[in-house]
DNA sequence: CATAATTGTTAAATTATTTTAACAATTTAA
DNA sequence: TTAAATTGTTAAAATAATTTAACAATTATG
């Protein structure tokens, strides 16, 4: 249980917060906060808990598992890889996602393009915003049709189905956790 | 923290376990187990990390809450929210995202924009996709200006920072993926 | 410059957790 | 049935967390 103090440090810092603030706030000493941060207590889930709300932090956001092995950060728009070509065109940021929980597409949807039903076995979020065009979603029993600005979000259990019922292409950004390809 | 308790003692029933078993396995005294689920104790960290090893459950696991009752998945256009305004304008996709895993935000830096270096805001992977205009991005030592159709994903747990090093406004789709992974 | 306020740290005092050990109630084994 | 083992609970003792209060070091403020 040693670098809670670490993110607990990081964390005060990087709201600008002194452990005399952050303690005041939280209702405990600032000796509290000092000590947690070297490592010299074993807080109590409580203490605990009041500095993390404080922090606007959950446990589950506090305690989750660290990955820092991504060494590749951007990508330029050549290094965008083409998925699909077809009716629907996905750009996706990165080549591997195996490691990742985030899979970010830039999606061109020409007149006509349809992916027809699809429903995913897997627990799986996604959305996206519309910035061309105009695109039919379907999720479970709701139909819309958006435009630019507009935008989606489900669980990818549900049925759903995107269609470009216009005349000019549509374009959007969509993000999906985890990948589903 | 209340519930802690009945959590605990869901888990320890469930695999079959007497507060002396688990007890004994986690290197605790059973009285620690009985008042602990009782809710008459506030347990360190320390202790409840070396019970929950022993019942196979992170503490990540342990404090997400697992609720996926989606209602609302169509967002127009005057239905993002403005969380923040100012030299970044975020507008988000959906209002609240307690329940949700996907962040989805449409963001628009001015020239100057800087979100200063944030660290550790909270433990999750994000990425986006630049559409207009030019946006200086810093992970950890790296750092890169990306133009349209340009793009970054990355660990949120590394210290990063954006900025609009630029004399027009730069706009990006964003997603974040918030814990429980 | 000088003074006041704020920073983070730490020993001593206080308060809480955790353990030890005993209790009654229930289950297992012979 | 009877003894032995196991269950969960709890008071008292041991131990550790937390606070109080003081310290030096740094930063604002006049």
């Amino acid at each position: 249980m040693q670098n809670i103090g670490l993110k607990l440090k990081a964390l005060r810092t990087s709201k600008g917060l002194s452990q005399r603030k952050l303690a005041a706030n939280a209702g405990v000493s600032n000796a509290t906060v000092s000590l947690i941060e070297h490592g010299r207590t074993d807080p109590s889930m409580g203490l605990l808990k009041r500095i993390l709300d404080n922090l606007d932090v959950s446990f589950a956001e506090f305690f989750a598992s660290a990955n820092f092995d991504d060494a590749k950060y951007f990508y330029l728009k050549e290094e965008l890889s083409e998925i699909s070509s077809g009716p629907i065109s996905y750009m996706q940021v990165g080549s591997d996602l195996s490691k990742n929980h985030l899979q970010i597409l830039y999606e061109r949807y020409h007149p006509g393009a349809d992916t027809g039903q699809s429903m995913l076995s897997h627990d799986a979020e996604e959305g996206g915003i519309v910035l061309q065009g105009r695109l039919e979603v379907t999720v479970g029993e709701q139909v819309q049709t958006l435009s630019a600005g507009d935008a989606y979000r489900f669980n990818s259990r549900l049925p759903h189905r995107f269609r470009n019922t216009g005349s000019e292409d549509c374009v959007i950004v969509s993000a999906c956790t985890p990948p589903s390809f």
